[in-house]
DNA sequence: GCCTAGGTTCAAAAATTATTGAAACATCAG
DNA sequence: CTGATGTTTCAATAATTTTTGAACCTAGGC
């Protein structure tokens, strides 16, 4: 497309050559990676998250592909994941289409809508699941003992659908 | 593979022949691998855990792979994870060197045993880490902003660390 | 002791998940 | 409107995780 004609003169962007991440910030992602990484989340988001988390102001979509080194795609796709689970919100100066990212400020409240959009949907299409099983074991006559187990464990799926409302993002935002 | 050719009805125990999951098991089951996939347990770890957990007695280790058609290695693995968890426990019959296993009463109780162990390690080996990172911008006088969540992260990972002893599994085991 | 039921290990295969990158798309400054 | 910029999509590939099965242990009955 665009052969090297000569462009060079005014921009400094022909070599966007970002520096690589620094021990310090390397240590950090290294916690966000472990972490995420209990709870099923890919190393690349962990990576983006912990970026933003250490940087001291908002970060665009180059800059966090350039420091990580990962791809166009991977950065799209992790800035869709964290922005859907409200873990970062965009800056958008004007004059620019550019977004810049940066953590919510509350981590706290990210992590728990993200357990929540995890575990609610499974909660929710138990119920039914576990409701049906429960009454089946109850009409073929089952042991006791499992009758119990499967109603504790009724109980409990009821139970966190009750109390999951109240987990809703806090309103400071 | 192919299966051996039938040596007629010589053998003793030639079939063990188990029946697969009714549909009542396999909903339950459905349920427990979806919630274990949330916290990373593979599959087949969930499926034998909700065997168990639907049967009325303690099932040995043929009947589990037999009913869930599955390879011994798996089923080997599977409970040496459940076992190690502390969710299942065994019930060897004397004049057998067979265990039977069962779920451990307190569903609760092996979560909870199951995130600390999933969990402390990580919290454990990631203190020194976030006191270096943190001292370390500091020194730099990086950005308040930046410090300000650094010491928050530090001070969760403590608390957590504090905490965690409390949650150790209950006593009536 | 020996033999074998009962189970474990672990390298290789299969299944699943994450990442890449090029093409498509969208938006806004001009 | 147009074109460049900024971003998303998604098929292909790479990386990782799970499962398998056959070889290998091991305890206990004989």
């Amino acid at each position: 497309m665009k052969p090297p004609s000569d462009k060079s003169a005014g921009r400094r962007k022909s070599r966007p050559s970002f520096e690589p991440l620094q021990p310090h910030e390397i240590e950090l992602a290294d916690f966000f990676v472990r972490m995420a990484g209990i709870l099923g989340v890919p190393r690349s988001v962990a990576e983006i998250y912990a970026l933003l988390y250490i940087s001291p102001n908002p970060l665009d979509f180059d800059h966090i592909q350039g420091r990580l080194g990962m791809s166009k795609g991977s950065v799209s796709q992790g800035l869709k994941f964290l922005r859907g689970h409200e873990m970062i919100l965009s800056v958008k100066e004007q004059g620019s289409r550019r977004e810049r990212w940066q953590p919510t400020p509350s981590l706290a409240a990210s992590l728990v809508a993200l357990l929540r959009s995890q575990f609610l949907p499974a909660l929710e299409q138990a119920q039914p699941s576990l409701q049906r099983v429960l009454a089946d074991a109850q009409q073929r006559g089952t042991q006791p003992e499992v009758i119990e187990r499967l109603s504790r464990l009724n109980r409990w799926n009821s139970r966190a659908l009750e109390l999951a409302p109240l987990l809703l993002p806090p309103p400071g935002a």
